[in-house]
RNA sequence: UGGCCCUUGGUGUAACGGUAGCACGACUGACUCUGGAUCAGUUAGUCUAGGUUCAAAUCCUAGAGGGCCAGCCA
């Protein structure tokens, strides 16, 4: 990441600011991307990852990745790993590399110390009974039988605990705070669980876990974070963290809780993503469909992009839905400044210029993007038989309508002017099978001698040498702009879009296109961004997935009606 | 019939008691060998009601609307 890209001030930066210029930490400032590994990074990460990670860096700080893996049953090292490549993949790298489990013999010594302050018990109350002891948060809830168990039996009974004496869910250990607070969080929360379950990093070392709520602001704590930027619906659990720590006695971080991401159409909840992968609606956490980094990445984003949508969204405590046209504008605007520029023909329809030499070919020079000169041109091929796109002809044109028609002359991009003279048509389906056109050899380059203009341009590829691809259409994976609004006892997945992936295979693509590479970013010229399949190219095989289609005012006048 | 948080054009945001600005979208137009890009322009906003103040998007009160909280999930 380039320290030029622009950053927008928001509460949080206000905050850091203040806390440098009044001396606080002595001007350190240390934050930390804390997530669960039970899933991959979707674009709502980004933005928390953009923000810790982006903070860090602008104010001369330090930012841990740090894995919240508290419980075994959900986590897996498979997660671990996609979750440390889609950070670097963004652009940033981490100070410190924490997981939670590092600090498990230490929460361990914590909760003792809690217990022996007479601060937290160990209870025999089944779950439910715990949930019914709990009350309401309109009616206060009603203290456990065994709150005030004696210290010394608590704490041989926490020892026993880890021991493995006991059966998941046969006893916890609780907090002693407050059964009467409106705050449910407050209401003697469990510390630690028992769960004979082996975990990803610790094998069977544990057979009790801590909680996250107890887990969490500790781990800042140790890591000493000054900043601890985390979603909205943590803010009512701040004070329960701020009751450990105190009750502790060690270092207080700063939480600071920001609105998560949402956007139109797009799906973002774990469980969702999750549900979509094991029920086989997408092909993994890295379909093209996804909006999990994984995904975004083989569909062609950039991490540039990611970046600049992620500065402009902004930070706020406010719950937003962004639409996701405002992603899609920053990705074009970093793919037209990248992008190489080829021709393919999604639909092809075959053009014989009848007045051109039986047998010969040439090749015509072709500018690689104009948006950025240094990255050349090449050469493309011409011959007697071309492809157009199938769009690009009209028998019968409507008004603006610019591009050919019989009798119409338009321009073949970087080649000749052409002149349609004749349809040919299937008798029995009247479907044009071909065109005949003439040209005019004077306009080789694609510029009149005599000044005689055309109205449009259309891309086209020369059919010999032209090489037969797939090429893979996306469109959004669920149909309902504001995914999280669902009727009762809707099912969600009744809004997935059953049609979210087109794959066209009778696409032909300029030869150049044979050297292709994965990770460069290509413009179909006049269709939009895409980029090589990096799973399912095989040898004999391209796959292109679309990134994202160009701004296509045709479209928005003929959907106007002409 | 609880507690906490939030509310600025269609959308996302800025304005920190003193001219409501920016971006996206939409719509015009210019230009163009991509109906792309670019450029110029138009559109449209402070949830409501009171109060404080010379002055309120901003402070106070009430209301309306939205979000979160009753996992041995995070």
């Amino acid at each position: 990441m380039t320290e030029q890209e622009p950053v927008r001030s928001d509460f949080i930066r206000e905050i850091i600011e203040n806390d440098l210029a009044t001396g606080k930490h002595g001007g350190r400032v240390q934050t930390r991307f804390p997530p669960e590994p039970n899933g991959y990074l979707h674009v709502g990460h980004a933005k928390a990852i953009c923000l810790n990670f982006g903070i860090a860096r602008q104010y001369g700080g330090k930012c841990n990745l740090r894995f919240d893996d508290t419980n075994p049953t959900k986590e897996e090292t498979e997660y671990v790993d996609s979750i440390m490549e889609d950070v670097r993949w963004l652009g940033f790298e981490w100070d410190g590399l924490y997981y939670a489990s590092d600090y498990f013999e230490q929460l361990y010594q914590w909760a003792v110390q809690l217990i022996e302050a007479g601060k937290a018990f160990v209870c025999d109350l089944t779950a439910d009974q715990v949930r019914e002891f709990r009350g309401s948060p309109m009616e206060a809830g009603r203290p456990s039988p065994f709150r005030d168990r004696p210290v010394g039996e608590n704490l041989d009974l926490f020892r026993r605990m880890r021991a493995g004496e006991f059966p998941d869910g046969a006893r916890t250990l609780r907090a002693k705070v407050d059964m009467a607070s409106p705050n449910i969080n407050l209401r003697d929360p469990v510390l630690y669980r028992i769960l004979h379950a082996t975990h990803h990093r610790t094998g069977d070392a544990w057979c009790i876990y801590p909680m996250y709520d107890f887990a969490h602001g500790q781990c800042d704590s140790i890591e000493q974070i000054t900043h601890s930027i985390c979603t909205l619906e943590f803010e009512i659990h701040r004070p329960l963290y701020d009751w450990f720590i105190r009750e502790l006695g060690i270092f207080a971080p700063r939480q600071i809780e920001f609105a998560r991401l949402n956007l139109t159409y797009t799906v973002m909840s774990k469980r969702k993503l999750l549900q979509l992968v094991q029920e086989n609606f997408v092909s993994g956490w890295d379909d093209p469909r996804m909006p999990t980094i994984a995904g975004m990445r083989r569909r062609g984003y950039t991490p540039e992009g990611l970046r600049a949508f992620c500065a402009t969204i902004g930070v706020t405590k406010f719950n937003s839905l962004t639409d996701v046209a405002l992603l899609e504008h920053h990705l074009r605007d970093d793919l037209n400044r990248r992008a190489l520029r080829v021709m393919a023909v999604l639909d092809p329809i075959k053009v014989v210029i009848d007045n051109y030499p039986e047998g010969q070919s040439e090749e015509l020079d072709a500018i690689n993007n104009p948006e950025d000169a240094s990255m050349g041109t090449r050469k493309v091929p011409f011959s007697r038989e071309i492809y157009i796109e199938r769009d690009d002809f009209r028998e019968d044109p409507p008004k603006k309508f610019f591009r050919l028609a019989p009798g119409r002359e338009v321009r073949l991009r970087y080649a000749y002017f052409l002149r349609c003279e004749r349809v040919v048509k299937d008798e029995a389906t009247g479907e044009i099978k071909e065109l005949h056109c003439t040209y005019d050899p004077a306009t080789r380059g694609g510029n009149a001698p005599d000044g005689r203009k055309v109205q449009a341009t259309i891309h086209w590829v020369s059919v010999p040498q032209s090489l037969a691809v797939e090429v893979r259409d996306y469109d959004r994976l669920y149909l309902k702009e504001d995914t999280n609004d669902l009727g009762e006892n809707e099912d969600w997945r009744t809004h997935i879009n059953p049609k979210s992936l087109i794959v066209n295979t009778s696409a032909r693509v300029e030869p150049g296109l044979a050297q292709a590479r994965i990770g460069t970013a290509y413009q179909f010229e006049r269709q939009g961004y895409y980029c090589l399949d990096s799973v399912d190219v095989t040898r004999d095989r391209l796959v292109f997935n679309r990134t994202v289609g160009l701004k296509d005012s045709w479209a928005k006048i003929e959907k106007r009606g002409v």
